[in-house]
DNA sequence: AAAATGTTCAACCGCTTGTGG
DNA sequence: TCCACAAGCGGTTGAACATTT
């Protein structure tokens, strides 16, 4: 057998052997010894080079979602869940657009976050995740929701912060509230929201959050015209969907909910 | 206690896009 | 302009784990 024979045997060999599944202890330690050493990019090649049998785009996704330094792991915190919901709002599922605006989040994981968590709401209400009314609730319910748990958090962490420090601490801890909370103190409550934000053109948008770094907004009107001529078509659940949502999924209490579809179909024209 | 059912998330797949020759 | 290859992206799967019956 020539030497050209040999190599194609041998590749076609190693490619039969690629490993698939779960990666082992072995495995991570020798792409991120390699990586240390060599950079990361040209992944097949990078695959060969550290013994891996693996396929590049095995060992890209295992640096990229699990091994990468700067990942962050845990439970999604509610500013991240926030940001997930209005980002989603604007661009739809652009999952790798969104992770770039959540530090050390990677696309699956915000992608396995809408479809656990968000889509199985949307199908225990039996509404299309996509359905204006299932983004409508995102909008007044949901988010303002988690605005007034995010709140919530940090006024009990300045009570603690007051409590444990001396009154000359407690400006200076005021002040170093992040940039992403000071800007969620700008939404109002769900209530309110549809009390005080329609302009003159009868639409509606809703006061998103305004932290620079996180997002970018447009201006007025840039994709949040949430009420539009439709709006007829809103909030036709049925009253257990509205006890469901209520109780289970945004704590917002059936008597708000019922203000809010009162306030859709009569009097928000 | 065990089986059934539900949930999570790492990993894979196929397609698209970008890039260099 | 075309082609080949690498990288990126979003959809989907399935194993492991958790919860319910």
């Amino acid at each position: 057998m020539d030497q050209h024979g040999e190599v194609s045997n041998r590749i076609i060999s190693e490619e039969e052997e690629l490993r698939r599944g779960p990666w082992t202890v072995e495995e991570d330690f020798a792409l991120i010894n390699y990586i240390a050493h060599h950079g990361e990019g040209r992944w097949n090649s990078l695959a060969r080079s550290a013994g891996l049998k693996r396929s590049g785009k095995s060992c890209r996704l295992r640096w990229l979602n699990y091994l990468r330094p700067d990942v962050r792991r845990g439970n999604i915190t509610l500013e991240e869940q926030l940001l997930i919901l209005e980002l989603h709002s604007r661009w739809g599922n652009r999952w790798s657009k969104i992770a770039q605006h959540l530090p050390g989040r990677t696309d699956n994981e915000i992608k396995n976050y809408w479809r656990t968590r968000v889509q199985k709401h949307a199908k225990q209400l039996k509404c299309d995740v996509n359905s204006k009314q299932f983004k409508d609730t995102m909008r007044y319910l949901w988010m303002p929701r988690l605005v007034e748990r995010i709140q919530a958090q940090a006024n009990a962490a300045a009570a603690a912060s007051t409590t444990f420090h001396p009154p000359e601490n407690s400006s200076a801890a005021a002040s170093s509230d992040s940039d992403l909370t000071d800007c969620y103190n700008n939404y109002q409550p769900a209530v309110e929201l549809v009390n005080n934000n329609i302009n003159q053109d009868n639409y509606y948008y809703p006061p998103p959050p305004t932290d620079h770094q996180m997002i970018n907004y447009a201006g007025a009107g840039d994709g949040f015209d949430f009420i539009d001529d439709d709006r007829n078509d809103q909030c036709q659940w049925s009253m257990d969907a509205a006890a469901t949502a209520a109780d289970n999924f945004w704590n917002i209490n059936v008597d708000d909910f019922c203000f809010l579809q009162h306030q859709f179909n009569n009097d928000v024209v």
